[in-house]
RNA sequence: GGGCGAUUAGCUCAGUUGGCUAGAGCGCCACGUUUACACCGUGGAUGUCGGGGGUUCGAGUCCCUCAUCGCCCACCA
């Protein structure tokens, strides 16, 4: 009647198959219903510069896990898809990828035709990261895919800037950024990384004016000496305290600049006490300028070369201007030292070149008001981390309220709408733009220009010929678009209807990196615009870290491709060994290895294969120690050589997954095999066996386990329960106990009606885990069994991932049940114990005699087919009289002695040593269980319940030690 | 320098509010093709729970301290 299923689950044309039709029947779309409650998830917009990688697939994952379980639970479940337009990561790829490829920079090509390309660019790169997401199975609703640069967001972006200006919560001022002088833009802070390389400290001195006197002061950077606007001393230095307040001159240009008190800024016991203050090209400078009024003096044009302000050094290279400023302060008598030293210098995270800092305009959102609010959402509970020692990173964060530079000289992203007008008056402004109300302006903190805002772009003579408009050629920095994600691509500031029902969000799922970047200024910008949160919860992740606990990274050369893991082992068990990853604590580290493309054989990835870089020639290859053959391997550093046999990157951790997905598919298939004649109907109470309630008890359990564990954001726990339940529970013992019924002709129906709901229940529960397998094997379900429950038969639906949820009663949990099942697995496992200690083959039957309460025995005499049928054994005897027969094997339990007649097999020495090794183990745990009980303080002491387990636990103890003692007795006897 | 986290079997990790005779998967050993599955079955071995103090009747779990590792933030004239 049906297909026979593959020995083997093959994922591939599953994942085809069913992921196409959900797409084509519309399965993850979601609609305001205003019968259904709404589950939104945003998704953690990735970059459009390359590919997804590991942390994708996890946070992907997740994702996707939350939104189905969520969609059959009969929400209507939206995750938000879309992508980042990434402003400076995906401008440097492009740009340098035209360096690299056609010799152009940006300037070649100008602003229109850079742009155009990181469009292309861009087409390419989301086309590819949104393909994967799908061969991930993840549901997202397609239809509703957003770029940020998406007219809906630029539409958002304006309004919100235009709102934040009008209320004077956007301005603009002079701030030291980290300039990157190969870009010529400024990064931010999370864009710079320090690199120690070998450089110099060198000492000079200044001549104090009209004095004799010098002071000397180290510096890394000799040619900021040309933007020094003072000499710093600690207010408590004995040295240099009579010299506060009189002049230095820069022997380098003849400016005098003063010397001041700072403790702030100095440091007694360090170098030399004094320091030069550079207050336009230092951080810490810059601050000390701000206390005591200093001038801000900059040096650098933004290319990096001096400008006007450093006189005869004007148009030099700022690192040979800092030769020259040395030759000459040492030709002046002004060096004293040059000290070798490692130094610490910031470099730009794009360009890879050292960061200057540097003064430039820039604008910024006021933050004080806006942080508070966002405090106040996780302080009060509206917004809740999990695990919620996250919510202290967040809260460290935004208390110090440090105003938001949203500026960047970049030509890709929202370019700020702002327009300059240096030449009109307000009554001009006033006259051209009052019917306008979206359109704003005020004077510059300096009184110098007008800096009018606009929501709609503003022509360059909206003032009439007289007065030109210039705009703002900067662009926003990213995060000020996708700090909006959570509303804009609900049609935000329109009032739309899918913003109205899916707003706020439900859960928000990332990694910890971004939690100040972006989740931070979500809740900022969500209550600033709408009023109310973006999300109730926040999940934060683990990081999956290589073999050798580093960060992944494509600087590391240690990236991982989901795909390839895909390709290898199938999206479900990708899914699922992901999802076993996720817990509360850490992060979790992925050994990988090269499977050779000759034999399979998998050899282990090292740091020296990650940093393999071909040098000239032959591209670096990996040697198989099985079958010693040599093939190249993926790798971020190189494309293998067209033809050549890839040695691709694998893990065999994945094989969790797989062979879990394998076990499922085969359990399935053995229903189905054994499905045939079904027919639908009622299971009634007294139909059901021990094994039966015994399943349904856990089942009921596990349901319960696994839906609390995902509302707690528990994937591993979750993920664990659910394989050690199918695995552990119904494939090694329920499925082997029907076994027998599914051939007795009186007995089939209904155990096929359990076993077929018992299936369809654990298929259900697996859906959002590994939904390509399950709805495989749903479909097969559908074909021989189309009407299946327990325990009242209801058509399936058509797809697995839009059938409810499981969510079994509560009075199927049974625990007297469950302990009595125990027993029974206990006597069997103790039975195939002997069977493996005395090699007995399985075909020899053998008898089992047990000594237990007349109650136990009744309960073991209800079964006692189950003996043969698991432990090929035979029940004989069971009762308080039992007595061992001669030449028995034997073992013993709490409140059952078990003997196995084995006349000429059993070895009465080896036997009679194993029962003292047995009792020696009794005695050990004896000894510590009354250790305790004769401590009085642990009897006074210690809750009741736990004194009494003890007592219980060491009197079973007893009684066992008893037993073996008797054992031992009659084989020595 | 400040904060967060980790350190448990050869490897990768679980271990809820202290009650543990410390678990899982992989790997390892032995046996096994019993018609769901060798991506399998059955049985087995494996730990001073990083070191040292403390609190407690009782510590893998709480506190202090040291060591190592990771991440975040700040800073390094």
């Amino acid at each position: 009647m049906t297909t026979e299923l593959p020995k083997q689950y093959e994922p591939q044309a599953a994942q085809q198959r069913w992921y196409s039709q959900w797409e084509q029947d519309g399965r993850f779309d979601a609609d305001p219903n205003p019968d259904k409650q709404p589950h939104t998830i945003m998704i953690p917009l990735p970059n459009v510069t390359g590919a997804l990688h590991m942390g994708h697939a996890l946070n992907g994952t997740l994702q996707d896990l939350i939104t189905r379980w969520r969609r059959m639970q009969g929400y209507e479940a939206l995750w938000q898809p879309g992508t980042d337009h990434a402003g400076i990561a995906t401008q440097s790829v492009v740009e340098r990828r035209m360096l690299e490829e056609e010799g152009l920079t940006r300037h070649d090509i100008g602003r229109e035709a850079l742009v155009e390309r990181i469009w292309k660019w861009k087409d390419e790169y989301e086309a590819r990261i949104l393909n994967q997401l799908r061969q991930m199975g993840a549901s997202c609703d397609w239809r509703r895919t957003r770029f940020t640069l998406d007219e809906v967001c630029s539409a958002a972006v304006r309004k919100t800037f235009f709102k934040l200006f009008s209320e004077g919560l956007i301005f603009r001022g002079k701030r030291l950024v980290n300039w990157d002088t190969f870009l010529q833009t400024a990064v931010a802070n999370d864009e710079v990384f320090h690199e120690t390389v070998p450089g110099h400290f060198w000492t000079f001195t200044y001549p104090v004016a009209g004095s004799d006197e010098k002071i000397a002061f180290s510096t890394t950077r000799p040619e900021t000496m040309l933007g020094d606007s003072a000499v710093a001393v600690h207010p408590d230095d004995e040295r240099y305290k009579h010299l506060i307040g009189t002049n230095v001159v820069i022997p380098l240009t003849g400016r005098e600049i003063p010397i001041i008190a700072d403790g702030q800024l100095v440091d007694k016991e360090l170098g030399t006490g004094a320091v030069k203050v550079t207050p336009a090209h230092d951080h810490n400078d810059y601050a000390c300028g701000q206390r005591h009024g200093l001038e801000l003096i900059n040096i650098l044009n933004a290319d990096g070369t001096i400008n006007e302000a450093g006189g005869p050094y004007a148009g030099m290279d700022r690192y040979d201007a800092r030769k020259k400023c040395i030759a000459d302060m040492e030709q002046l008598g002004h060096l004293v030292e040059i000290e070798d030293r490692e130094i610490e210098i910031a470099h730009s995270d794009r360009s890879k070149t050292p960061i200057e800092p540097y003064l430039s305009d820039q604008w910024f959102v006021a933050m004080q008001d806006l942080a508070q609010a966002a405090i106040d959402a996780v302080e009060d509970g509206r917004v809740r981390f999990f695990p919620a020692r996250y919510s202290k990173t967040y809260l460290d964060w935004l208390g110090e309220k440090r105003d938001w530079c949203i500026s960047r000289q970049l030509w890709w992203g929202h370019q700020i709408p702002i327009w300059y007008c240096d030449s009109c008056t307000e009554a001009e402004l006033q006259a051209a733009f009052a019917d306008r109300d979206d359109v704003a302006f005020r004077r510059d903190a300096e009184d110098t220009i007008w800096l009018i805002c606009s929501e709609t772009d503003l022509a360059e003579d909206a003032l009439g010929g007289d007065h030109k408009l210039t705009r703002d050629p900067d662009v926003l920095d990213t995060w000020f678009s996708s700090a909006l994600w959570p509303h804009e691509t609900l049609g935000w500031p329109e009032k739309t209807e899918s913003l109205d029902y899916f707003y706020p969000g439900s859960v928000l799922i990332t990694s910890r990196d971004i939690i100040t970047l972006w989740v931070a200024r979500m809740v900022i910008m969500g209550l600033y615009n709408m009023g109310d949160i973006p999300f109730a919860h926040v999940h934060i992740h683990p990081k999956i870290l290589d073999g050798f606990g580093q960060t992944m990274s494509k600087s590391k050369g240690n990236g991982v491709n989901p795909m390839d893991l895909i390709d290898k082992y199938g999206t479900d068990a990708l899914r699922f060994t992901i999802a076993s990853f996720a817990g509360e604590s850490q992060d979790v580290k992925l050994p990988v290895g090269y499977e050779c493309p000759h034999c399979g054989n998998v050899i282990p990835q090292t740091l020296k294969h990650q940093k393999a870089i071909p040098a000239g020639g032959d591209k670096p290859r990996v040697k198989c120690d099985k079958c010693k053959q040599e093939s190249q391997f993926s790798s971020a550093w190189f494309d293998p050589d067209p033809g050549e046999p890839v040695a691709r990157i694998v893990s065999e951790r994945f094989e969790y997954g797989r062979n879990f997905c394998n076990k499922l598919w085969n359990a399935a298939r053995f229903a189905i095999m054994n499905l045939e004649g079904y027919t639908p109907g009622e299971i009634s109470e007294s139909e059901l066996r021990l094994e039966d309630r015994w399943i349904l008890s856990r089942l009921s359990r596990t349901t319960r386990a696994v839906n609390e564990l995902l509302s707690e954001y528990k994937f591993d726990a979750a993920t664990r329960t659910l394989r050690d339940f199918v695995w552990n529970e119904f494939c090694d013992w329920y499925v082997e106990m029907v076994k027998p019924r599914l051939r007795d002709e009186a007995a089939q129906a209904s155990s096929q009606r359990i076993l077929v709901g018992v299936l369809d229940g654990i298929v259900r529960l697996l859906s959002p885990f590994t939904p390509f397998v399950t709805e495989e094997l749903w479909s097969r379900l559908n074909e021989i069994a189309p009407e299946r429950g327990l325990f009242e038969p209801q058509t399936a639906a058509d797809s697995c991932m839009i059938a409810p949820y499981p969510d079994f009663p509560a009075d199927w949990q049974n625990e007297g049940l469950e302990s009595e099942f125990a027993r029974l697995q206990e006597t069997i496992v103790a039975v195939r114990n002997l069977r493996a200690v005395y090699r007995i083959a399985n075909a020899v039957e053998l008898k089992l005699h047990i000594r237990c309460s007349a109650e136990v025995a009744a309960e073991l005499n209800d079964v006692a087919s189950q003996f043969e049928n698991l432990a090929k054994a035979e029940l004989v005897a069971a009762g308080p009289d039992v007595d061992s027969p001669p030449a028995s094997a034997s073992f013993s339990l709490t409140d059952a002695d078990g003997f196995v007649p084995l006349e000429g097999i059993v070895d009465l020495d080896a036997e009679l040593k194993r029962q003292q090794a047995e009792a020696e183990k009794i005695r050990g745990h004896i000894a510590g269980h009354e250790k305790k009980l004769s401590n009085q303080n642990f009897v006074d002491r210690a809750p009741p319940h736990v004194v009494e387990d003890v007592r219980e636990t060491l009197a079973g103890l007893k009684k066992q030690l008893e037993s073996v003692d008797e054992i031992i007795g009659q084989l020595s006897g």
